[in-house]
RNA sequence: GGUCGGUUGGCCGAGUGGCUAGGCAGUGGUCUGCAAAACCAUCUACGGCGGUUCGAAUCCGCCACCGACCUCCA
């Protein structure tokens, strides 16, 4: 009878029923951004994926402590042979200080966060605000045998923990098959097998972003951020971790070993990842170069884009599928994701409309317990999507008089729709608000349309016309309904 | 090359051993001064070849194609 969350667990591979490890609370891990670049459409999707788990099990009575960090350090360039800190080359490049392209990305990403109604995590640390605990995590690996230094740097030694453990477990490798296909990168030379990698990287003269060390001044390594930061807030054993697909291995795999080294156990006990979104069948992403950032979606400049997806239509668009499905981004497809949405925000206004019957002609329970087994089922939100457009239906059935519910069948399903449009989907109305952001042109407009129904009852047709076609011209939707007319702002 | 995943109707996208996914588009209808919008109804499907089964798009095998990871990536 309770609510039953099983989630898919990309440790077993298998759907798991969701236990947390102290009663009532949950401790979520995220990996966030790397700011230094205008956050795009696949940043959208985890952030969207994970919003609507931080949401809905803070909806089944969960204090949720939901960390999600900002990677501001650390990162080598894929094509850069100098092993050089991604933002410190942006910053040079841009002749600002590496904190500062920090401090602009980081707003960019929260202000398009904030537009997809992605609610904020409980905490958002920085890697370069956590140097000390990575530090410390460094001294701990090497104290216990699992790491050693090499002109400065320090690398985790694989071969040595995959001795007891499997290094590989989480993305389904083996050490042997990493062997003959890991490439040759800056610092290969220096470690004792290709697959090893860094937890303390020394410092090319010309880079910027550098800290004191025992072994060097230099930067903490790729995937240590998240081993120190998850421990720190959320300690050594956690519920999820969370992040894109493109993560698991070799960053979430190292962030268990690393873990695992340093405390005895793994940290997570749930892995979540979420899948890509394509743009005609391939990764959209940084390296690719074929990525639309939020702001172009937001617009409609770039030239992939036919026109502007508001905010609502992309959240909208990207819940329409499972979160461990691939999303191919297409116009077509947005365009019929904004019309979906557009319908079930009209059923969500028109349910303020409906009025109690006499009896209830479908079963609100039963709808219900639909509603709740979709999420719970690997937050399958496609299909609660799709349970939400048979409540759409049933409440245009309700006001054409073809349905109908007791007052407390109405009841219960009002919430039930608000809940999981509102609070869960976190779904808004974006015409409603923009319209109610302007009183006095509010006002102005529903005097022209009522100018309008006026002329039209004295059969006046050119004068209607005219306030209709001038109006419209001015960028407004009109809409006449049985009893008056609507409108919006387009 | 290794590992993993996918292939569903015009498009997107769920799911399942036999019972309508859903949205968009299309078609028919209702409403309407006209138009738009809205609403109602409705058609087209499960990559190929074998096998298991009373029955498979759903399970198994093979093949084809696509993608992800193996390098920073959401």
């Amino acid at each position: 009878m309770e609510n039953t969350l099983v989630i898919y667990n990309s440790l077993t591979r298998k759907k798991e029923t969701f236990t947390s490890i102290h009663p009532k609370h949950v401790g979520l891990y995220v990996c966030g951004p790397t700011v230094y670049g205008d956050p795009h459409l696949g940043h959208a999707r985890p952030a969207i994926t994970f919003d609507l788990l931080f949401r809905y099990l803070e909806h089944l009575g969960y204090k949720v402590r939901y960390v999600r960090n900002i990677t501001d350090v650390g990162h080598l360039e894929a094509d850069a042979d100098d092993g050089e800190d991604k933002i410190a080359k942006k910053a040079r490049l841009e002749k600002l200080e590496p904190m500062e392209v920090v401090q602009y990305y980081s707003d960019r990403y929260h202000e398009f966060m904030d537009a997809l109604n992605v609610k904020k995590p409980s905490i958002e640390p920085r890697a370069s605000g956590h140097i000390i605990e990575q530090l410390q995590l460094v001294k701990d690996i090497l104290d216990k045998g699992y790491a050693y230094e090499c002109n400065g740097s320090v690398y985790f030694d694989v071969e040595k923990y995959n001795k007891e453990h499997h290094y590989g477990k989480l993305s389904g490798r083996n050490i042997d098959d990493l062997l003959s296909t890991t490439r040759d990168l800056d610092g290969q030379s220096e470690k004792k097998k290709s697959y090893d990698f860094a937890l303390w990287k020394k410092a090319a003269p010309e880079h910027i972003m550098r800290w004191p060390s025992p072994y060097s001044e230099g930067f903490p390594g790729w995937h240590l951020e998240c081993s120190a930061m998850s421990a720190k807030y959320l300690g050594e054993e956690f519920d999820i971790h969370g992040g894109g697909m493109d993560l698991l291995f070799p960053h979430h795999e190292c962030e268990i070993a690393q873990s695992t080294v340093a405390n005895g156990h793994a940290p997570a006990h749930y892995w979540m990842h979420n899948n890509m979104i394509t743009i005609n069948g391939q990764k959209m992403g940084k390296s690719l170069g074929n990525f639309i950032t939020l702001e172009e979606f937001f617009t409609g400049s770039n030239d992939l884009l036919e026109k502007a997806y508001s905010p609502m239509t992309i959240r909208f668009f990207i819940l329409q599928a499972q979160y461990r499905s691939t999303v191919d981004f297409s116009n077509e497809a947005l365009q019929a994701a904004e019309k979906g949405f557009t319908r079930l925000m009209e059923g969500m206004n028109n349910l303020e409309k409906v009025k109690p019957g006499d009896n209830s002609s479908f079963d609100v329970a039963a709808f219900k317990a639909k509603c709740y087994a979709a999420l719970n089922d690997d937050l399958n939100s496609p299909i609660l999507i799709a349970q939400l457009f048979d409540g759409v239906k049933q409440i245009n059935n309700m006001i054409a008089g073809t349905a109908n519910l007791t007052e407390e069948d109405l009841t219960a399903f009002k919430t039930l729709m608000r809940s999981m449009v509102e609070d869960i989907l976190a779904l808004k109305n974006e015409a409603a608000s923009s319209a109610g952001q302007n009183e006095l042109l509010g006002n102005v407009i529903d005097l022209m349309l009522q100018l309008r129904m006026d002329a039209k009852k004295n059969k006046d047709w050119a004068t209607a016309d005219r306030i209709r076609d001038e109006l419209q011209n001015m960028g407004l939707i009109i809409k006449d309904t049985k009893d008056g007319f609507e409108w919006e702002i387009k």
